[in-house]
DNA sequence: GTATGGTTTAACCTTTTGGTTGAATTATTT
DNA sequence: AAATAATTCAACCAAAAGGTTAAACCATAC
């Protein structure tokens, strides 16, 4: 069923190292020879182990999404009450340390390209992240804590935050030195700092 | 000063043409002679009017930002208090017309890849906007009808979940398809609703 | 009309691209 | 240890890429 369980070890280690080159550089900024430089193997083994260009992007899609979804899962599943739900949704995908940290430039330019090569798999992953918010925000109006709002868009807004954030640090650091008179502690944050502030931003816009 | 202003009208009907492709397909995944087909022009001639491709994505970038900051300073300027400035930057920012549609697509493949391809003066433009938003924040906090909150994040946040939705309408058509539990009416807005609706959450997250 | 300047173009060149292949190597089975 | 199957690799290839150029074109001035 799921595709990564039946992969050889080699072809796995192929998707990990080839996640960061995709992540830094696009689809079609990417060389497949760069691609088999960064999993030190032959350009050949990759379309023996896995496929064409194409299809290697796909799997390491697919791959990174099951895994930020499963991280996220896993956080929300034993959290208390919707607000801890919530803050932890967020603070999971604010961090931006292993195969996560590769998710957010992915996503932006899938978005950009409009999801033209976003297999369903992938979409599914994006569904499931999408269902556990909306579980939380569900219970949160039942319990008379939260008032209701559109779950979408409060999705689409934590998500675009914290992709964005991730990602454009280089940016931001320009933009500081462009603007001398913004206070750094604004600009850069910590991933738990940036969980926080945008939680709490989030939660006091859709609190009762 | 202005790079637009001294510029052949062939130069600027060219980067009018082009802009579409680069934001349909990223800088990396547009052949130069598809720059080329689109303004109806030989591919010589873009390197006599403008320079390399990289001159013409360069030139297509600060043109965009400059007219999207043009755009919005043109509208919050004659906004009266702090809430209608932020609900008109907002409302500016969602409305995906003209050369505002292709900022989203460009600008979220640009944080992507680090910012590497904006030049100093797109990222001025950046800064413009963000002044803009910060000053209509501050005037709130001294009026006291704003908590003091992070300016930037509550930029970043707005400026992500608009670009974000702008640019993912297919994904969120596929979304929708593969779950038809979702309420369409959430998931699909007018750029008003949108920007409506960005606005109720932004401002009912920071109003005192 | 024709000389002059800027402008456009078809054809061309070099390098790089994604992809292939047959030989060599390693692992597995008997 | 011989035979067979799985895997890796260096070398190769056709197609496509970005970029250049010399000739043609066209407006204006004389």
């Amino acid at each position: 069923m799921s595709a990564d369980t039946d992969i050889s070890p080699t072809a796995d280690g192929i998707l990990e190292a080839i996640t960061r080159v995709f992540a830094e550089k696009g689809y079609e900024g990417v060389r497949v020879s760069e691609l088999a430089a960064a999993a030190q193997v032959n350009k050949a083994t990759l379309y023996y182990q896995i496929g064409d260009k194409e299809t290697l992007y796909h799997r390491v899609l697919e791959r990174l999404l099951r895994r930020a979804a499963d991280e996220v899962a896993g956080a929300v599943a034993d959290a208390g009450d919707c607000e801890s739900k919530i803050r932890r949704f967020i603070a999971i995908l604010a961090r931006n340390t292993g195969n996560l940290r590769f998710t957010a430039p992915i996503m932006l330019r899938e978005v950009a390209a409009g999801g033209g090569n976003l297999p369903d798999a992938a979409l599914l992953q994006m569904s499931r992240l999408l269902g556990m918010l909306g579980e939380a925000l569900d219970e949160g109006v039942a319990a008379g804590s939260l008032r209701p709002v559109n779950g979408f868009l409060v999705h689409m807004m934590i998500v675009a935050t914290l992709m964005l954030y991730s990602s454009n640090e280089p940016i931001r650091r320009r933009v500081a030195e462009l603007n001398p008179g913004l206070a750094p502690e604004n600009l850069f944050l910590s991933s738990e700092a940036l969980a926080d502030q945008v939680a709490d931003l989030v939660l006091s816009s859709i609190r009762t």
